[in-house]
RNA sequence: GCCGCGGUGGCGGAAUUGGCAUACGCGACGGACUUAAAAUCCGUUGGGGAUUAUCCCUGUGUGGGUUCAAGUCCCACCCGCGGCACCA
């Protein structure tokens, strides 16, 4: 068979969308399968090979599953809001919108040439305002509920973005996208508490299939450590009690609770808030202001590179240890972080690397009161102090035994650690505490290109929510959580959205660190929907990240032209996705941020399932030829477009999935077309004419087991590689049945769509074959009642209207058990672990014989003369081994 | 520094979870067809040795161990990749 593979291409791919092939359905009977791609972000740069490997890996399973009886949902659309759109519309001075329209179209143009299984009635855009209707719905409910709120906290800033950025979107100390270095910069932003949900995300992760490596960042990324607060009360040196007749306490966290008795010293980060209460007992505090105003002065790079740690001894103060009541030095220093625990730890030096280094620096006392489990012997005080390197198993000892520590002294450190929580909550000296990394999530840019931000500021509103926080009941107005918690906020009632992105000529972002928004007075000034007077809009706009952490509800809902989140029903048959593939850059991104809006969603009781996406699976990168990472910059990326020119769609998707394993980074090779093109013309030129074979039959239904499971498990490589073993054996036997070679073809289907369609379609007009009966899976699942309407509906629909049935539309094939188990096989003999000899025996052939045999052959014979037989062992299929 | 993943021919990789190491594909080499080349088809292809149809030794990052048997399990180390990082 000649085969034009562009004719062919757009025939089938013109025929699926004319008879809807594809279409899904809501409610049907069958079992549904939701197999969900990252959507993809449509920037200037357009589709490059690697962007389609998981989307031939979604569709080849969305096909399978499809001819395996499940309701399919395979959509797509555009995640289209954000920094990349703006700066591509900027550089080639178009509007945002219409550059996202323009590059849409390109984008879905290179991805209608692979012949993806889309279901287009489904296609969604995050900028489109019936969409970011719904984005906007939520953040209203998570303002009201109280889990948003103003900030004026420092926040990070991208000079060249000209936008605050959360710390999600940072690389190190760079801007993820760009590249440039990240400064501080004071900004008003607003933040939504994804803290509170920490723990719930860290706890469902357990029931997720999501690779190993995902779960790890995120759990680090999460960041939860477990340890005590504990209370050292802060004294005057010349007065104890200084000035107050009341006790002051420093609060300190430490995961380390059981070296509390070599603590050296406290440290304060220089922002902590004590420090201005102590001012009139800190007698060197004139040192200690410029100290901090130096802290404040560096950068965060400053700050990092150096390799000293700095700090400052807080003079005419001191702490005291409760366990011990050992008085030590309060210091303050850069090394401790305003925002992580308390903002203060206690030092044990002896046992912490950066609080080794800092105790020799300032001459601090080192007290060993950890020691290996079975080690005797403790270190004297010179030993303690000598250099670090001398002290490495001191310093990086983690659990042993305590020694110097009173009534804990030879306890384990976990016993120790509980042993001394214990007495801390006994004493109101301090608890259990648990702290995570994770960070609020900082929700607005100063952009143009993002949804509007649905509130108001009143200062009218700002004083009756004032007024009440005070308790001064004088407000007729009912304030929402959130407006209470942000006096002057006031949320958009939801009948006034979605509050439209305004239509501007300029967008561009401003160095003042306010939204180009706030420039149009226009639409700034508006009323405030709760006391009628003047207000102003939220000037900043969404993240990125907003609009894809709900996009898997958008298919669903998209039932009619109108979308409407509260659509259980259909949530009910659709979630949760069954399977979910993307890039792993998003692991600790939009994979959180998804996770957490989702989590709200079901707090509302919108959705049933705690999680959304039950299987993840991560795209290894396809790197260029050259082993770096495909970039417009280094000139060397693949086009898929002329790949398809070249060799046809099918090939390209043969060719990506054959590389090597799915979630593994490889470099492109283009001479790896070269088989797949060899592949596909021996397809097209096996000629089925011949009887059955039963070495094929054998060999057909290996690989019919092969194909399925492999293409269930990801690994479509070896899933080809058993296509192709087939061919091979069907080659070289010469002999195959028409029905063999259906078989075959409906195997390959999934991988190669168009040339399988095709070989499928010519061979039902020529020897018509018959209609096949409803699928395997379908019948399992309906009564005979229904299956015999079903029937009759089936008949009277193909007979009318239907003259098209795809292959995709045909059963996927099952494997005969039987036919699997080879009668005969390769029994391996070893002697003493070594191969040295192969026979062939009856699959039936037990030890006793198979041992006789083996005695038999002369080889086997010769080796074993003059030794004795220890030992034989013999693995039922796989071979016999004697021991001599 | 911490966490995770990995290291197999000239190259991409395979190996039913402890049982024939290198499936499948590329490349290379030899042959057939051809005036010739390309394409196609057939054969060979980890390394070394030999008494060369047969056979032996060796071989999965390095060194040890467990086992009848190790790419696979255990211990120590080296290298590469990814993530996090003054996180108390």
């Amino acid at each position: 068979m000649e085969i034009n593979f562009q004719k062919i291409e757009k025939k089938w791919q013109r025929h699926w969308e004319k008879y809807r092939v594809f279409r899904t359905k809501n409610f049907s009977k069958k079992p549904k399968f939701y197999v969900l791609d990252m959507f993809p972000y449509p920037s200037g740069e357009g589709l490059h090979v690697g962007h389609l490997k998981g989307y031939i890996a979604t569709d080849i399973i969305a096909r399978m599953k499809k001819m395996q009886g499940f309701e399919v949902l395979h959509p797509m659309g555009w995640d289209a809001f954000g920094l990349p759109a703006e700066n591509y519309a900027l550089q080639y001075k178009i509007h945002p919108e219409k550059a996202v329209k323009k590059n849409i179209k390109i984008y879905k143009n290179q991805l209608l040439k692979i012949g993806p299984s889309y279901d287009w009635s489904r296609e969604i855009n995050t900028t489109d305002p019936e969409y970011y209707k719904w984005t906007q719905w939520t953040f209203l409910e998570l303002f009201k509920k109280g889990l948003v709120y103003i900030s004026f906290e420092p926040a990070y800033w991208c000079p060249s973005c000209k936008t605050g950025l959360a710390l999600e979107d940072l690389e190190g100390r760079n801007c993820e996208r760009c590249g440039a270095l990240i400064e501080k910069k004071p900004l008003r932003q607003l933040v939504i508490k994804i803290t509170e949900y920490a723990q719930r995300l860290l706890n469902d992760l357990k029931d997720l299939d999501w690779e190993d490596s995902i779960i790890e960042m995120q759990k680090n990324w999460i960041g939860r450590s477990v340890g005590s607060l504990i209370k050292f009360e802060i004294q005057s040196i010349k007065s104890k009690t200084p000035g107050k007749s009341q006790k002051l306490f420093a609060e300190v966290f430490t995961t380390r609770l059981d070296t509390i008795f070599g603590c050296a010293y406290l440290v304060f980060a220089p922002e902590h808030k004590i420090i201005s209460e102590l001012k009139s007992q800190i007698s060197n505090f004139t040192e200690v202001e410029k100290y901090i105003k130096t802290v404040k002065d560096k950068t965060d790079l400053q700050r990092e590179t150096e390799k000293e740690k700095t700090g400052l001894k807080l003079k005419g103060i001191k702490a005291v240890n409760p366990f011990n009541g050992k008085e030590v030095p309060v210091f303050i220093a850069d090394y401790v972080l305003p925002f992580y625990g308390a903002g203060a730890i206690m030092a044990v030096p002896c046992h912490d690397k950066r609080d080794f280094e800092f105790a020799q620096k300032y001459n601090l006392e080192i007290i060993e009161v950890i020691i290996p489990k079975n080690q005797k012997k403790i270190s004297s005080s010179e030993e303690l102090n000598k250099s670090e390197s001398e002290n490495l198993e001191k310093v990086f000892i983690k659990d042993g035994v305590l020694i110097n520590s009173g009534q804990f002294t030879g306890l384990d450190s976990e016993k120790a650690r509980e042993k001394m929580v214990q007495w801390l909550e006994k004493n109101k000296l301090g608890r259990k505490a648990v702290y995570y990394k994770i960070r609020d999530w900082v929700f607005a840019r100063q952009r143009y290109w993002g949804e509007p931000i649905p509130l108001v500021f009143c200062a009218e509103c700002k004083k009756q929510a004032e007024s009440l926080k005070f308790k001064v009941q004088s407000s007729k107005l009912r304030f929402n959580k959130g407006e209470l918690l942000n006096p002057g906020w006031i949320a958009l009632p939801v009948e006034d959205l979605p509050l439209r992105l305004p239509k501007v000529r300029y967008y561009q972002p401003t160095d003042t660190g306010e939204s180009p928004l706030a420039g149009i007075k226009k639409w700034v000034e508006t009323k405030c929907p709760k006391c009628g007077g003047p207000a102003k809009r939220e000037t900043n706009t969404m993240p990125q990240w907003a609009g894809s952490c709900w996009y898997y509800l958008a298919y669903i809902m998209r039932d009619n032209s109108k979308f409407k989140i509260q659509n259980s029903k259909l949530y009910r048959y659709w979630l949760p996705v069954d399977l979910y593939v993307g890039g792993a850059e998003h692991a600790t991104r939009h994979l959180i941020y998804a996770r957490f809006w989702h989590k709200f969603l079901y707090d509302l009781k919108l959705v049933s399932v705690k999680e959304q996406f039950k299987k993840f699976r991560h795209v290894g990168l396809v790197l260029a030829e050259d082993g770096k990472k495909m970039s417009k910059r280094w000139k060397n990326v693949i086009n898929p477009d002329e790949i398809i020119k070249h060799y046809g769609a099918d090939a390209l998707r043969l060719a990506e999935m054959f590389m090597g394993p799915f979630s593994q980074e490889i470099p492109w090779q283009s001479k790896n077309l070269i088989g797949i093109k060899r592949f596909i013309e021996r397809i097209s030129n096996l000629k089925p004419k011949f009887q059955k074979n039963p070495k094929i039959e054998n060999l057909l239904h290996q690989t019919i087991k092969k194909v399925t499971e492999d293409i269930d498990n990801f690994k479509f490589n070896t899933a080809i590689s058993q296509l192709m073993i087939f061919l091979n054996g069907a080659e070289k036997e010469k002999q195959i049945s028409q029905k063999q070679y259906l078989i075959f073809i409906k195997l390959l289907a999934p991988f190669t769509p168009h040339l399988c369609e095709e070989i499928w379609q010519n061979y039902r007009q020529q020897d018509r074959v018959p209609p096949s009966s409803p699928n395997f899976w379908l019948r399992q699942n309906l009564s005979d009642l229904d299956r015999n309407s079903l029937y009759s509906k089936l008949s009277k629909f193909r007979s009318k209207k239907k003259k098209f049935k795809s292959i995709f539309e045909e059963d996927w094939p099952q494997y005969n058990p039987k036919l699997i188990k080879k009668e005969k096989i390769n029994l391996i003999i070893q002697i003493n672990g070594r191969k040295r000899d192969i026979m062939e025996i009856d699959i039936s052939t037990t030890e006793a014989e198979a041992k006789q045999l083996a005695q038999k052959k002369e080889k086997i014979k010769k080796l074993l003369i003059g030794k004795e037989i220890k030992k034989i062992i013999f693995v039922a299929g796989r071979l016999i081994n004697f021991v001599i």
